[in-house]
DNA sequence: ATACCGATTAACT
DNA sequence: GTTAATCGGTATA
């Protein structure tokens, strides 16, 4: 049950930070309700010299200005105008990287997420369907996960190199070269079983 | 002020 | 495989 520290977001490194959140667990609490999820996908999105992230050139706009503050705070924005997707701010101050959460594995509040879902079968593996799993929408924009609202932790699952799977980002065709880089993590949930 | 479109999803055929 | 849903961000003027 270990929050992890700004230092882990911090790193320079973002497909480091993206590669080991993968089996880290993503935790709300919504108006006092909890709902949590082991990590199963990211992405990672390296700021002013790539060419899918909304901070490519060092380009700042309302929208994506928390990606240039301060690490382990939530990068949360509306996609397709129906989508909240979810992302963690890392690096320093100033250096716009951030990891896309793509899908977690509910372990926590699965009867919420259920009701939150208003779908038959609980599907959280999409990076518009875990935010609404979990309750996260664009007022969560720029929340700190060191509060208590929105958090990541460590409950001590380890997800060797072997089961992780890299490959091109999805949905970034619009970004030429630097959309075939391998920035995109993941593993199978059922190994988790 | 206006126009275009996306780091997607579920429900179709 | 195809497509409707749905709207804020961004660019252009």
């Amino acid at each position: 049950m270990r929050k992890l520290p700004r230092e882990f977001y911090g790193r320079p490194d973002v497909l480091a930070v993206a590669r080991e959140l993968l089996g880290k667990v993503l935790v709300t609490r919504i108006k006092g309700v909890i709902t949590a999820g082991v990590i199963t996908e990211t992405e990672a999105y390296m700021g002013a010299v790539d060419k899918a992230s909304h901070a490519y050139g060092g380009k700042v706009t309302p929208r994506n200005r928390v990606m240039y503050g301060k690490a382990g705070v939530a990068y949360v924005y509306l996609c397709y105008g129906i989508h909240h997707l979810f992302n963690v701010v890392t690096n320093a101050e100033g250096t716009a990287h951030a990891v896309l959460v793509r899908a977690i594995h509910p372990v926590q509040g699965q009867d919420v997420m259920m009701a939150r879902r208003k779908t038959k079968v609980l599907t959280t593996a999409g990076p518009g369907t875990l935010t609404q799993a979990l309750g996260i929408r664009t007022e969560h924009n720029g929340t700190d996960l060191l509060g208590n609202l929105i958090h990541i932790e460590d409950r001590g699952i380890l997800i060797p190199d072997g089961v992780v799977s890299t490959g091109p980002r999805i949905g970034v065709d619009y970004a030429g070269e630097d959309a075939l880089l391998p920035y995109r993590f993941l593993f199978n949930p059922r190994i988790l079983a």
